[in-house]
DNA sequence: ATAATTCTTGACTAATCGTTCCAGAAAGGA
DNA sequence: TCCTTTCTGGAACGATTAGTCAAGAATTAT
C-alpha cells in the first residue's frame, strides 16, 4: 500500500535532543532542528507534530537514556558510596572535557522553561523522582549493607544528592576550574560519613 | 542646553531585570521590555546600547542588588548556622510564595548562555567568586567563634554551600513540595555538624 | 501495471524579531 | 526668544521565526 519511512525515528530524535541540549528551546530554531536531524522539514511536522511537542519528545527521550545511563552505575554490585562517588566524577569529567558545557538537558529545560511551562515542570518532576529513586535505592542497600549509618533518612539524604547533581552541573557551565568542582563533590559526599 | 533624561536609569534597568528574570534572555521581547520599563524604545537603545547590552547590565544589578540583598544575613552578628539556615529557608519560602518560579537570575543566566556566551560565564564567575567569599567570611567568623569544628577545609563548603544553593532554587523550580524543599536543606547544612 | 500512500523539495505564508530612522514635542541654557 | 539637545511615538527596516501548502518522486501492495 504505502511507503515506509525512510528514517529512524529514534535517531531523529536523539539528534533533535542534542541541539536542544545545547541550545535549549528557544535559541533552537526548527531550520537548525531539521538540518541536525538529518531530516525534511515536513516529516518533522509530520512525525513529531511542532516544535514544542518535539522538544517534549526530546525530554523523554533523555531521561530514558541518558538518565539511565548515567544512574546505572548505583546498580552495579560493590561499595555504595564507591558508586556514588563514580557519579558524581562522572558529571566532573564530562563538565571539563572539550566538548561544549551543556550541563544537564532537564536541568536546563527545568530554567529554562518549569516556571512557565505545564508539561516541562510535570517531566522535571518525573525525572527527578525517578533518579531520587535510584539514589534512594543505592542507599537502602548501602545501609542494609552496613555501610551507611542507620540513623539517617534516605529519602531526604536521596533528594539532597540530586539537588547537589544539579547544582553541580550549574556550575560546570560557569567554570572549568576542577578545584573548585571537586571541592563540592567531597564535601557533597561526606555526608555519607 | 539641553533636557534631562525623564526616565531613572535604575529603575528602569530593575524593570528589565525582572523580565529577563522571569522570561529569560531568549524569550523577552525587546517589545516586551520596552512595555515594563516604561521607557521609550528608542531610549531603551539611546541607554542601553541593545538588547544583549542590557541583558548584561541586568546581571550586573542582580549581582549588586538581589545578591547583595540575599547574603546581608550572613552579615549580621548572631549565630553564623542560624545565619546559614535563614538563607536556605529565605529561598525556600520566596519560592513556595504565590509568585511565578523564577528561581536565580544568575542561575538560570549561566544555564541558559553561560555554554555559548562569555561575557555570561563570567558574570556567573564573578558572582560565584562573590557569593563564595561571604560564605567563607561567614564559615570563619563560625570557626573563631568555636560554632564550627576546626578540621574543615571552610573554602570547599562554601564552594559546597553555593553549589547546593543553586541546586535548591533549580529543583524548586520543578516542585512546590515543601517536604522535598526542607529535606534538601536540612542535609545540606547537615554538613555544618 | 495500477492505485495508494508517503517521502522529499522548495516555495510560501503571516507574524515576530531586533534595530534604525524620522519628525515633532518638550525642556534646558543663552 | 532662540538654539540645542533629548525625549517621544510611530513607522519602517530586513532578517528570521514557526508552520503550511502543493507538486513530484519513490515505494509499496494489489
Amino acid at each position: 500500500m504505502a511507503r515506509h519511512k525512510e528514517f529512524d525515528r529514534d535517531e531523529a530524535l536523539q539528534r533533535a535532543m542534542e541541539v536542544f541540549w545545547s541550545r535549549g528551546y528557544e535559541a533552537a530554531s526548527v531550520g537548525e532542528l531539521v538540518k541536525h536531524m538529518g531530516i525534511n522539514r515536513q516529516s518533522l511536522y509530520d512525525t513529531f507534530g511542532d516544535k514544542h511537542a518535539l522538544y517534549l519528545a526530546a525530554l523523554d527521550r533523555y531521561r530514558e537514556v541518558e538518565g539511565r545511563k548515567l544512574f546505572e552505575v548505583l546498580e552495579r554490585p560493590g561499595p555504595v558510596k564507591r558508586a556514588l562517588r563514580q557519579l558524581f566524577e562522572t558529571v566532573v569529567e564530562h563538565s571539563l572535557g572539550e566538548g561544549d558545557r551543556r550541563g544537564c538537558f532537564m536541568g536546563n529545560a527545568t530554567s529554562e522553561l518549569a516556571g512557565r511551562c505545564r508539561a516541562t515542570a510535570e517531566k522535571a518532576c518525573g525525572q527527578m523522582a525517578a533518579a531520587e529513586e535510584a539514589l534512594y535505592r543505592a542507599l537502602l542497600r548501602g545501609k542494609r549493607e552496613g555501610e551507611i549509618g542507620a540513623g539517617r533518612d534516605l529519602r531526604a539524604v536521596a533528594r539532597f544528592l540530586y539537588s547537589s547533581l544539579q547544582g553541580l552541573q550549574l556550575m560546570s557551565k560557569a567554570t572549568r576550574d576542577r578545584k573548585t568542582l571537586e571541592d563540592v563533590v567531597r564535601v557533597t559526599l561526606s555526608v555519607l560519613d
